[in-house]
DNA sequence: TATGAATGAGGCTTCATTCAT
DNA sequence: AATGAATGAAGCCTCATTCAT
């Protein structure tokens, strides 16, 4: 058993219990029974339940920075490296429910907001996919082909109806198709340029 | 005392703290004290926590739904009623933050879960504001002025933003003025529109 | 509307509950609104809880006492005595199930216990039947027509089985006529009899 | 320290609190303390209170039956039975006032109703003493040798006098010795012969 | 390193009693 | 005299965390 296997059971664990039922129902004993650990042993991994959960958050937003940059390259003309971001973070998402719920009940929790409130300083450069978008942005804007607004809301448009979009898709309300996602990613675009 | 203050004072109070503090930072007896009243009042006016929390909720939707139908009327063109609902929600938004809070919390929480797990039969004629968009979107695609989606994809492109913008100027990322929003309005509105 | 008829309201509002549901299902709010009366309406008419609780259980003693009375003479024959005393418990029990519920709730309640505590002296004194069965059981065993043993044992010979008769017939486990009834006096008469 | 010892303590602490305060006078933290355990320990043992209060019931009912059953054989002759039966109730009770304590107090209790309820099925048979008692009066009935009555009554008739005897013993009206006891089984056999 | 029994603070709710009207 | 809204102590239960094994 490697040396680090019971962590790992341990976040997944938790992000399958948060996932199907809220922080509310994710109690300790219920982690660790679902981990098939020692409700004890949460602690030889982590602080405490908070470090847990931010933990797991900051490992899930990797694993979307990852999936994102997965071919993308600053070489690509810039509607297609938009659209590449738009469609892989939908994509992303509609193949990892679990992930999504679980990012989600976080945003809107305790959790998310303590996490704001100590990430909110250096926010853009917590190594996270913020700096892609930042950077897209900026020459977007630059060269004019997107309109010149502030990022913060340039991002909102880009992505408020993607998260909007995977959170019907996962909760059974419509089912995506290839052709759908590039509608919806095209109509992002649409959103976005001049 | 008008007889049904204590009621109004509990109602408020609840919204402070939920949406200031969420729910973990809103039990009963804070909600009591941040009402003036003692803790067993709750129960003379609610039956319960939950039943308190969820006639917040439809008080809020109703006063949505109250502020979008100002001046809206079928007579309108097409894309200046389309204008008028997302404008009309960011600015009820921006304008009561505490209202637009209380309101992601509950999404995100086991009430919310449960709300919709007991609403889900007879969505769409609940009186709400969901019938609103129905029958603008039904009009719309079939005047061929807006993309041939599904309902469910044309709201999430059409509010996904609002919800993302709203939330940030709430929390101070970003500062609307008239001049903002008519812009992300457009901006919706090229999201939709064929 | 007669000057007591609110106490009497109260304390019939009481025997119901009490008797139906137990002391459990008869908060002081319950039984003002069975009576039809506010609940601080009860402290106008009893100190507080425990003295309408107490005041009632004394009325049904009462009750019993003037009931057995009723054709009962000094100059009866021993036996016949005996047996109108059985009897007529047996038959005022099951002709006032509400009664014969409540008192026995009231026994083995927090009440009864402290009743009992503050009762214990004089108890053989209280106005109630007790002197009438100890003038009997004096008589029965100086004529040696019963058994010789202590006064307490005799009462609970003769009574034990009444109240647990009238019990499993309130109960509905057995339904007595006027048959049974003699033939359950007598067999009290047999467990006391020389 | 046993295994099971805290869940011994707490049924231990349970019965004596409830025999001697009632049920209001044992709550949850009450028999913590006086188990010498933590409130919430309760709940690793039990599901709930009602359960813990059950259980011990059940636990009581056991010993009785046991008890009973000690040197009981079919092959007594009737008479012997009976008494054998009658005497083992009684000696059981007055060498246990708590358990005798606690039994009533169940059995008028919201407990006591509940558990009725859940248990009326199959009452006869539930391996309680029931079906002994049931055996024997069929017998007696049948030989000619008890009245032909109900079994009920003829329950009532044997065993009312014993539990009004023994509460009165242990409430100290009276001080039972093995003379006192031989008389009044007899006095239950005279009141059951034919 | 791992366990899981034990802890006790804190959450929701009930209800006898008071008091302004 | 009567009301009934308001009170707040007290009850049951959950769960993050600790610690002896």
């Amino acid at each position: 058993m490697a040396k680090d296997d019971k962590r790992e059971l341990l976040l997944q664990a938790t992000l399958e219990l948060v996932a199907k039922q809220g922080f509310h129902g994710a109690p300790c004993a219920a982690i660790a029974e679902h981990a098939g650990v020692a409700a004890g042993t949460i602690y030889r991994y982590f602080d405490n339940k908070d470090v847990l959960i931010n933990e797991l958050y900051l490992t899930l937003e990797q694993k979307i920075t990852t999936a994102l940059l997965e071919g993308y390259t600053l070489e690509m003309p810039f509607r297609e490296r938009f659209l590449h971001l738009v469609k892989g973070v939908l994509k992303f998402f509609i193949t990892s429910p679990l992930e999504f719920k679980y990012m989600e009940q976080f945003h809107h929790s305790p959790y998310g907001v303590a996490f704001r409130r100590d990430h909110m300083l250096g926010q853009t450069e917590s190594g996270g996919s913020c700096s892609i978008y930042s950077e897209l942005f900026t020459q977007g804007v630059a060269q004019q082909v997107i309109k010149d607004l502030p990022h913060v809301l340039l991002f909102d448009l880009a992505f408020g109806p993607i998260i909007s979009v995977a959170r019907n898709h996962i909760l059974g309300f419509i089912q995506l198709d290839e052709t759908l996602i590039e509608q919806i990613a095209e109509a992002c675009w649409d959103s976005l340029k001049r």
